[in-house]
DNA sequence: GACTGCCTTACTGGAGTGAC
DNA sequence: GTCACTCCAGTAAGGCAGTC
């Protein structure tokens, strides 16, 4: 199944926590993006529901309870250690910190100490999204006043937005000169996620936003800049430049 | 006494940085 | 480009205090 971070990444504390956004038309699976329209009747395994009840059966039948979807993620998207993972997947099965201890293989006392130093994150996510919002209010003014333009335009759905997005032309223009030659070729594919950042972005302007194309189709533009293309390939989707279906076979440019 | 929350300390590995 | 160094986050464990 697809996994729909752009979705998610627009979508409200509560929103995530039911699995679903409810717009005038209907409702929208936020962890795969399927419609349920309001006013249609949906017949789901010989039982008929409204649109609301579609969606729940929907998120229920494919993507199980919100928090075991939600611990499927990479943890690079969820923020959490793979042990946080583990140990928050049982402890949301309901076993005490000695049964945890022992399947994760750790102290009773570092379970304890993770379940603290997880509240502390929940704290600090709440002060910190508070503080996002502030700014980004803050600076949404800020731009409209002035001319700064030095901050790189970040895509929509980029999978983790931090400081490696505050690039300057002065970076834009070292990085693009020592990786790529003059004729858009790409010489070596940088370690720095900063300097990948800059050019993936590069490698998009050979793209359409929003139009789909082959993986042949891909591959042959990404052939012709760097040999090693699909590890170019794997890092637009990992960076999320592109989106593709489950098949692997259509890409689809992002905003 | 058992359990839990909070805090501190120690260790480790990865990332970033500056000197050469 | 390489190397040494620093910093930081994650992990693990233990101690102390409060509650039941």
């Amino acid at each position: 199944m697809q996994e729909n971070h752009e979705v998610m990444w627009k979508s409200s504390l509560e929103e995530l926590v039911e699995g679903y956004k409810e717009n005038k038309e209907g409702y929208s699976c936020i962890f795969c993006g399927e419609n349920f329209v309001k006013g249609r009747i949906y017949q789901i395994d010989g039982e008929l529901y409204d649109a609301y009840g579609a969606v729940s059966n929907h998120i229920a039948n494919n993507h199980g309870e919100t928090v075991d979807y939600l611990l499927s993620l990479n943890t690079s998207v969820i923020g959490i250690s793979e042990v946080q993972q583990q140990i928050l997947k049982l402890m949301s099965a309901g076993k005490d910190d000695k049964v945890i201890a022992k399947e994760v293989g750790i102290a009773c006392s570092t379970v304890r100490n993770h379940r603290f130093k997880l509240r502390e994150k929940e704290k600090q996510a709440k002060l910190f999204l508070a503080l996002m919002k502030s700014l980004e209010e803050k600076t949404s003014r800020a731009i409209n006043q002035t001319d700064i333009g030095i901050i790189e335009e970040i895509h929509t759905s980029a999978t983790m937005v931090d400081d490696r997005y505050n690039i300057t032309d002065q970076d834009r223009e070292k990085t693009i000169s020592t990786y790529m030659d003059e004729n858009g070729a790409l010489k070596q594919f940088p370690v720095k996620e900063k300097k990948k950042i800059i050019i993936l972005g590069e490698i998009m302007k050979n793209f359409v936003r929003n139009r789909e194309y082959k993986e042949e189709e891909v591959n042959k533009v990404l052939k012709r800049m760097y040999d090693d293309y699909p590890t170019l390939r794997r890092a637009l989707i990992e960076y999320g430049f592109f989106e593709r279906t489950n098949d692997c076979k259509i890409y689809r440019v992002k905003e």
